[in-house]
RNA sequence: GGGCAUGUGGUGGAAUGGUAGACACGCUAGUCUUAGGAACUAGUGCUAACGCGUGGGAGUUCGAGUCUCUUCAUGCCCACCA
């Protein structure tokens, strides 16, 4: 075994051997029981970032982890490689985005095997390639013929930067998730996913999913965005007309002075009076103007106009005015607003800017307000409310809305905050959507032996304001599947989350040219056990994806209804405090750690110093750590190879004479148990790591005392060699297979069983009494482990200190904990 | 405005309600070296000391970093959602 540690060549060295013996290959079948750990696929933007690095290693770890244990472990890696950089790429270098891409796939390839990755690359997918593009249009046939894809004219999310529209979830602060520009309202035909029929169950089956952080959960609940109301029908004064609100708060219906529409609202038209038409009309031209952000901002002051006419409460007879302002947003209940300006801050706000009157029916009977200064919002009782005066607000709810139901102008109603997936996209570098359109059929799906339906290559990437795709010549013209006549195709493509939401099943039989995976595979290896990835898929991604399972488990694709079993989300990796990004220049390059250090240091690093959910601040003292400690473990085995032997009898608990080989057998099973309960308990790789570190130096303080080794030492310290070697095997994959090669295997570290402890000697030989006076540390004493609670009192009583510090005193009480502690209470 | 996290040495962070600060980074001495940003050894929460210490304040308990309430700060997500 070499004197020094060089990882460069180790590494390359052990990376060209795995791959040509297939060692992480996963076979289908196995008598072993199934683990299926996966990292979210990287889109192929060049080369990888320290979070890539950070979300494949932790899996990594997990995966290895999980075979040393006896399971047959799926882990697979691929590409999430349709989107806009590269067809942006190609208009700014003349490539074409298949290029690019391709390009980047090798590169990064190229650089996660250097890491050392334990992949079945058999498995590979890229989301832009035919053979698999195919199979995202026919799912979307399915969910067609399903009814759950649809055309639709809507006002839609259009980036002008990115010439295409954006579902809702990409649209952040009312900016383009992508390119930050402002996102501008647009009607247009475009294409919809339903999913909000699995709105409920979507929102219900969070409770499926114990092993996923509360915070993800709590986010798609927020998204989801339940709540329980009341549809209110209110008849129009001087029109055949009824304004239906949606109402969260039907208690406080008799409180209402005014109603409001959005500008966007339907009737509008015909609730103006001539005389307010001109008012309204400039209004409404104003609100079509103003983008998202002017008119979401929640400091902007409220603005409105009144549309001339009135309505009346059902429940009082009053006569109120009709409102038009654009703190109604049409796109969600009805599009109308009861005001209540007495119990709603909004309401309260804008009757205060235009002098309306507001009328109180919930007070709190402790602590009584006219609502002169602010809305009173909290639970109270009813007054000036008719027969429901002196009723509690929340039983009011209920009795309103069914005296609504009883009377025909009302209904109760549960409503969602979560609207229909917008998936057409007017780029290239996407899925075709496969429907064609002919002026005598219609829409028409393309037939399933048709698909896939190609990407052109003829096309002008250089063209401004419409999509590349348009300047296909052949692309575009086809035939009528139906009548055989002239027909055109579909431009749009599809958001590359539809793309992502099922590539997990694909990976189960990734070479399937049949169908997109065999009902058999896809149930025998999901749902992912372990998936690990970045918090900012919390909402579209991981929605997305618990949709498709859903929808395809009705369609009887599959049989399982939840994707991920366990989600991990990991932090974001820092420098100097802030996220690692081009444009603040705080960035790592990981090819340079791989060439200064090893891809061992890179992964032992990003596991040390964090837990993997919290934040990791990157430092190059702490590499540097790193690569200090994978010296000194190199050090500890090349400097002892002769006395190590991988043949050591069985040692067990008393089978050693010498007090301090016991105690390093000791030390050894302790850290044998630590490790496997930090690795099974939330994957704690940095206290993992800090008992590599414990083990380490536990063996050097031992052999600093020994200037010549016997047997019986021998055979310790090879036992402590091989369970470090083995504990270590995850993290540094390749240094512990050259350290475990050079001492004389013939076998892969990589396929040898995780080490054993004995409960027995998992624990100290003696313990530590800690003596207490009033919950105090006053003394600590060496003592036997087998003492009685009566023992452990008494030699408590007798230590000196404590004879001092109760003299003169009463003792109340004595508590106590057998094997560790003896709490005196005195007065 | 609503929700979810998180507050522990100079720093990253450890601690089934039972020894706070494991393990590191950094720092201080020393050994070996022509040299060392290598390696090894010793030390390192604060305080001169009694003691004091887990953002602040209360509470439960024999005992609280940990549980409860309250308050402050930071971060993230959502947000005129009726």
């Amino acid at each position: 075994m070499k004197d020094a540690y060089f990882p460069q060549e180790i590494e390359k060295k052990w990376q060209k051997i795995w791959e040509e013996k297939g060692t992480f290959k996963t076979p289908d079948s196995s008598d072993k029981p199934k683990y299926y750990a996966l990292s979210m696929f990287p889109y192929p933007s060049g080369k990888l970032h320290m979070g890539h690095v950070r979300n494949y290693t932790i899996t990594d770890v997990i995966a290895r982890f999980k075979k040393m244990n006896g399971f047959n472990v799926l882990h697979p890696m691929g590409w999430d490689s349709f989107g806009l950089p590269a067809e942006n790429a190609a208009m700014k270098h003349g490539a074409n985005p298949e290029t690019w891409t391709d390009e980047n796939i090798a590169y990064m390839t190229k650089q996660l095997k250097m890491l050392g990755l334990s992949y079945d690359w058999d498995r590979e997918v890229a989301t832009c390639k035919p053979d698999y593009y195919k199979w995202t249009q026919w799912l979307f046939l399915q969910l067609y013929k399903k009814g759950l894809a649809y055309k639709k004219e809507a006002a839609v999310n259009w980036c002008e930067e990115c010439g295409t529209v954006l579902a809702n979830e990409q649209v952040i602060d009312g900016k383009c998730w992508r390119c930050d520009h402002i996102v501008e309202k647009k009607y247009l035909s475009q294409w919809f996913l339903k999913i909000t029929d699995y709105a409920e169950v979507l929102l219900e089956d969070l409770d499926k999913l114990p092993g996923w952080g509360d915070n993800v959960k709590t986010m798609q609940a927020n998204w989801i965005g339940k709540s329980q109301g009341a549809i209110l029908r209110f008849k129009v004064v001087e029109k055949d007309l009824e304004v239906p609100v949606y109402t969260t708060r039907p208690d406080t219906v008799h409180g209402i002075t005014y109603l409001v529409v959005a500008p966007e609202y339907k009737d509008i038209e015909e609730l103006t009076t001539p005389e307010n038409k001109e008012a309204v009309e400039a209004y409404r031209a104003n609100a079509r103007k103003m983008t998202e952000i002017e008119r979401l901002s929640t400091d902007r002051v409220k603005t409105g106009v009144p549309l001339g006419t009135h309505c009346i409460n059902p429940f009082t007879g009053e006569k109120f005015p009709l409102w038009t302002a654009d703190y109604a947003l049409v796109e969600y209940g009805t599009g109308a607003v009861m005001a209540v300006p007495a119990h709603d801050t909004r309401d309260f706000d804008f009757a205060k800017k235009y002098n309306l009157p507001l009328k109180v029916v919930i007070q709190d009977t402790q602590n009584p307000s006219d609502c002169k200064d602010a809305a009173y919002t909290e639970p109270g009782v009813l007054v000036s409310s008719n027969e429901f005066n002196g009723m509690g607000n929340e039983e009011a709810k209920k009795a309103i809305t069914q005296k609504a139901v009883d009377g025909g102008f009302g209904e109760f109603k549960t409503q969602y905050r979560l609207r229909d997936w917008l998936v057409s996209r007017q780029r290239y570098w996407g899925a075709p959507i496969p429907v064609v359109y002919c002026d005598k059929c219609g829409i028409q799906p393309v037939p399933e032996e048709q698909l896939p339906v190609l990407l052109p290559k003829d096309v002008d990437f250089s063209v401004v304001g419409k999509s590349p795709i348009t300047t296909s010549k052949t692309f575009v013209n086809t035939t009528c599947p139906c009548c055989g006549g002239p027909a055109r195709r579909e431009t749009d493509t599809m958001d590359t989350f539809v793309c992502s939401s099922w590539y997990y099943l694909r990976y189960s039989d990734a070479k399937n040219d049949k169908m997109p995976f065999a009902k058999d595979k896809v149930n025998k290896w999901l749902p992912v056990d372990q998936y690990v990835g970045g918090i900012e898929h919390a909402i579209l991604h991981l929605l997305y994806s618990r949709f498709f399972t859903k929808a395809l488990r009705d369609i009887g694709l599959l049989d399982f209804d939840e994707p991920f079993k366990n989600l991990l989300t990991q932090g974001m990796v820092l420098k100097d405090g802030s996220k690692m990004s081009k444009s603040k220049g705080n960035t790592v390059d990981p090819d340079e750690i791989f060439e200064n250090y090893g891809a061992d240091t890179a992964r032992l690093f990003i596991l040390s110093d964090s837990p993997p959910a919290r934040d990791f601040d990157w430092s190059d003292a702490g590499v540097e750590g790193c690569y200090k400690f994978l010296n000194r473990v190199w050090r500890l085995i090349s400097s002892n190879a002769d006395n190590i032997s991988l043949n050591y009898p069985e040692l067990k608990a008393g089978s050693l004479k010498k007090k301090d080989n016991d105690d390093l057998l000791r030390v050894i099973h302790m850290a044998i148990k630590g490790i496997t309960n930090d690795i099974s308990n939330d994957f704690q790789f940095n206290t993992v790591i800090s008992k590599y570190r414990e083990l380490v130096n536990a063996i050097y303080d031992w052999q600093n005392k020994k200037p010549e080794l016997d047997d019986e030492d021998k055979n310790i310290l090879s036992f402590a060699i091989v369970s470090l070697i083995k504990l270590m095997s995850p993290v540094a994959v390749h240094l512990t297979e050259e350290a475990w090669h050079d001492l004389g295997s013939e076998v892969s570290i990589h396929d040898v069983e995780w080490p054993k402890w004995d409960e027995n000697l998992a624990k100290a030989s003696s313990i530590t009494l800690v003596v207490q006076i009033n919950g105090k540390v006053k003394d600590k004493i060496e003592a036997d482990e087998a003492l009685s609670q009566d023992e452990l009192k008494a030699l408590a009583l007798n230590s000196e200190k404590v004879k001092e510090l109760t003299q003169g005193k009463t003792i109340v009480k004595t508590i106590v904990v057998p094997k560790k502690l003896v709490n005196i209470v005195v007065k």
